[in-house]
DNA sequence: CTGAAAGCGCTTACAG
DNA sequence: CTGAAAGCGCTTACAG
């Protein structure tokens, strides 16, 4: 079998005998072209079955309908929900979606960005590698391409960006550990100053001000790199404190499940003795015994609002940069790892 | 700020004072062109900041170097260690990757196809959907344009498939079994013939075979959807048994874990009582008390494979359909839910 | 070694 | 209501 030639509209001009212009207006519902018209070549557009292509259209009309994404790491459970979330949206909006992972490398990220305005993308969706120091790059290309931020943001950069109501979620799932009669609530969290990190941990300050428990920084804890290691190491400093904590408030989930399994392996009683609180409802909270309380993060509706608000932006440009921050709620779910209120 | 200016052929070649079919060529590296112009050229192009628009390169050699990939899910962590692969082999042979999830919905999965193919895409990955009943759509476009399956495939459509060795794989692992004693040994599977499936049953049937144990079909089970609360519902059905079994292999890590769950709530004995082996090594396969013992697949070369192979063809189309079935080496791993041999 | 010209498939301002 | 023509940015066979 040989390929199959496309059908262009050239073809179907000479089929009807018309001129290409007419064909192409009458496909796209242009006011000018009789009822009469448009119903034969859509006819013939139908049996012939054309496909208007898309490359040539958009090459001529600048437009791609394609949009950019680069995250840090596709196999973060919490990435693959807002993916799907990107991937929904943009197809409901007729946009393809080209995804690149940064693996939180700075050079490469600047990298992916260039291909991807070589590529012609309409837009750009990002979610920043941990530790980018230098925002430089993408304040170069910001006034060149259509922008928006999700997850994982920067302060520095003046654009669209989707991320969680961080702060809150951090104060709720604080509250709740003292609302259920704790009162020594360590945390850890990052070393760097991730955008993340910093406001959940302006979650935790305040809840304890709100209560007033004072703040002791021997049980605040940080970690380059935090993941389930790193959070069992953490957990085996703790329980070497003199005053031990009566519970423990991990910005992720890894680390908190990296808690449980050190917790479990010197016996500690979870939740009596200690309660444990992770963040990000990721699939391993139910595997771990006891199952881990956690923050949920809707990562399909963060995914759907990035790519509404870029498509928007695509739409239509806007003279100005602007900053805007949208805030999606989250959701406390308590499981085994802390006392129902 | 504005939106700057694309740098044109067009632009570079008024400010050289050449043509535009010379600029080009330099670019391009055309032996015809004298080194001096080259070099001249090249010079400017950097200055410039020129970088070729692909999308009209593209449109003009029918090429838009971009590949299209279908899978089921983007969530299972299989499937985005196979993403990695696929995102850096393509990157690395210059290609861009548009991701699409068919939901293991067989129409959505003929509209994706269409799709991607309306967009331009140089070819197309696709692990077929579950339950995917009828493939003609499948092989209408196979002459259109290169395709190649990776992981859920099909015996029905003549193509380049790449696969891990399902059934050595199973063989192994219920070999491991029988090595460390057990005798009785369960298998659940899927209701549906999926060639994974299918595959893995035939390698229980195989070491059932060599090592001269019988089969009782009524440790055979079946079920739909396969997942963690059929684990648990399945593992329930073993335990009412009369002969209960002393080893349970889940054709995946979500049943095992199931299983697991339901062992651990009944206090059975892992593995000394019944023993348990899964196939993914998935994360959570480290997380579950005791930790699984479950067959590694490589998604990053799986990936990366397929990746290679669909390039090839891209590149040196074949006049033919070829029929060619690689096998990618799986790699049994021993944790705590099975004796070490 | 270099250039003029055609053309990829489409859209759209201009003309009638 | 319809058509001829220009043009999006690039490549390449043809000519010199």
């Amino acid at each position: 079998m040989k390929k199959r030639q496309q059908v262009t509209l050239k073809e179907l001009a000479k089929q009807l005998e018309l001129s290409i212009s007419t064909v192409s207006r009458a496909l796209n519902n242009h006011p000018d072209i009789s009822q009469e018209t448009k119903e034969k070549v859509k006819a013939l557009a139908e049996k012939q079955h054309y496909v208007p292509n898309i490359i040539a259209s958009g090459f001529r009309s600048h437009r791609s309908h394609i949009l950019g994404v680069i995250v840090p790491n596709v196999s973060h459970y919490f990435t693959t929900t807002m993916l799907k979330g990107i991937l929904d949206e943009a197809e409901s909006l007729g946009y393809r979606v080209i995804i690149s992972e940064s693996k939180n490398d700075e050079k490469k990220q600047e990298e992916m960005l260039r291909t991807m305005m070589h590529f012609g993308v309409d837009g750009i969706l990002m979610a920043l590698a941990r530790k980018t120091k230098s925002v430089e790059s993408i304040l170069n290309i910001l006034p060149t391409i259509p922008l928006v931020m999700f997850d994982k943001v920067s302060d520095k950069i003046p654009c669209t960006q989707v991320v969680i109501n961080e702060e809150e979620a951090a104060f709720t799932a604080v509250e709740h550990l003292i609302n259920t009669g704790k009162r020594r609530i360590a945390i850890i969290k990052e070393t760097e100053q991730s955008f993340n990190s910093k406001k959940r941990y302006e979650g935790y300050l305040r809840a304890h001000q709100e209560y007033n428990i004072p703040v002791d920084q021997k049980i605040v804890l940080s970690t380059e790199d935090i993941s389930m290691s790193k959070g069992r190491m953490m957990a085996n400093v703790l329980l070497s404190l003199k005053e031990r904590p009566d519970a423990i408030f991990a910005i992720t989930d890894s680390a908190a499940i990296g808690v449980i399994k050190a917790l479990n392996r010197f016996n500690v009683e979870i939740p009596k003795e200690i309660a444990v609180v992770g963040f990000s409802n990721s699939v391993s909270s139910t595997i771990i015994s006891p199952a881990l309380s956690t923050v949920d993060q809707p990562g399909n509706k963060i995914g759907r609002t990035a790519v509404k608000y870029l498509v928007e932006e695509v739409e239509q440009p806007k003279e100005d940069l602007i900053t805007k921050t949208i805030e999606v709620k989250t959701n406390l779910i308590v499981r085994d790892s802390s006392y129902k209120a």
